[in-house]
DNA sequence: AACGTCGGCAACCGCTCGTGT
DNA sequence: CACACGAGCGGTTGCCGACGT
């Protein structure tokens, strides 16, 4: 009589045998697993039991706002690419955010007007479901200042994946090669897998989305057009760029210049976090006071606050957000008062 | 209380990729 | 180079509980 494997949902016995085969051996081929552990199971199904369920690293319950912040800016970033987006989120199994995306996050992006496959603005979205045009030009801001960012975002893990491969490859070479010859191999390598038209600073594309945020401010107290700049774009050795916004404001009784920076984090000083949003920053900064500042602190306006207003005032120092996510967002403010005004 | 609908999630299916022979 | 096999991945299915009527 052949024996016929089971399939369906797993029983509290079968988890234990897995277990307890698993922890004493190892899995090693999966094939066998189901046999040595005495399951009526094919060996592709004791694996997924066990990457997706036993596994004891496996951090089970709600997800945080920092994780679903992170899914949604790894999911712009790199699609459906479920075990990729796993990888940032230590202890989260591709499965369970492929599940949360499809049974929450997609529709709450749809429900704030953005498509969650391109991650752009729904244009029929703007037209039709938004009727107050304040609201339709608040949400075309906010999804043309996230698309902007993301796609600069997708360049930046673009070129440094192609630049690390190209690195590692070249030191991989035999030592027989002069550096004339890695050179000219590694320049022509990047002229081939380059795009033809000339790319901008890389920085430069997130500043001038949060440039066109700043500037659309619906403040009418202060004045936000002196002395803007944009300063050069650097890339240190760890491989962080960073560029920057100077401008100034003019307030009711302070006069105030401002830096924005924006500066990738290298890969060692990333942890699975997710960047500050400076929209965040700027919505507060309409309606809060100078010493918001100050104090470095500030409200984050969170994307739930779109349909959940009782968690719109969770404050949170901003050097909380410095130390993690895959982008580093910093700024430094200024302030010189001037005995009422200039 | 009974029934229908819906949402969440575990599990399965089928395909692709990497590796060994 | 071709083939077989194992493992991993993303898409889909189906079960089950919650909720509404």
């Amino acid at each position: 009589m052949v024996d016929r494997l089971k399939r369906g949902p797993w029983k509290p016995e079968e988890d234990k045998k897995l277990l307890a085969y698993i922890q004493q051996h190892g899995h090693g081929s999966w094939r066998l697993v189901p046999k040595k552990a005495g399951l009526q199971r094919c060996g592709k199904s004791c694996r997924l039991r066990w990457t997706n369920y036993l596994r004891p690293d496996i951090k089970r319950g709600k997800f945080t706002l920092q994780e679903e912040r992170t899914i949604i800016q790894l999911h712009a970033l790199l699609g459906n690419r479920w075990s990729a987006i796993a990888s940032h989120l230590p202890n989260r199994t591709d499965n369970e955010i492929k599940n949360y995306w499809n049974t929450h996050l997609k529709k709450r992006l749809t429900t704030m007007g953005i498509d969650p496959v391109t991650h752009k603005p729904l244009k029929h979205t703007l037209r039709s479901v938004a009727a107050d045009p304040k609201d339709v030009s608040k949400l075309s801001h906010i999804a043309q200042w996230e698309s902007t960012r993301l796609e600069a975002e997708a360049r930046l893990v673009r070129e440094s994946r192609l630049l690390r491969e190209i690195d590692e490859r070249n030191s991989n070479k035999s030592n027989t090669s002069t550096p004339s010859d890695i050179l000219a191999a590694t320049s022509d390598e990047i002229l081939k897998k380059m795009p033809t038209t000339f790319a901008p600073p890389r920085c430069f594309d997130i500043l001038k989305a949060w440039e066109s945020r700043l500037f659309f401010s619906k403040n009418k107290e202060r004045s936000y057009h002196r002395d803007r700049t944009f300063n050069d774009t650097s890339i240190n050795g760890d491989g962080e760029a960073r560029a920057s916004l100077s401008f100034g404001f003019t307030g009711s009784t302070t006069d105030t210049t401002a830096e924005l920076s924006y500066m990738t984090a290298p890969s060692s000083r990333t942890n699975g976090g997710s960047p500050l949003r400076f929209d965040e920053i700027f919505e507060n900064w309409d309606g809060g006071s100078d010493d918001l500042f100050s104090e470095q602190v500030f409200s984050t306006r969170l994307m739930e606050a779109e349909i959940n207003p009782a968690i719109c005032n969770d404050h949170q120092d901003i050097g909380n957000h410095t130390e993690r996510g895959i982008c580093d967002v910093q700024y430094e403010v200024n302030r010189n008062h001037c005995n009422g005004g200039i």
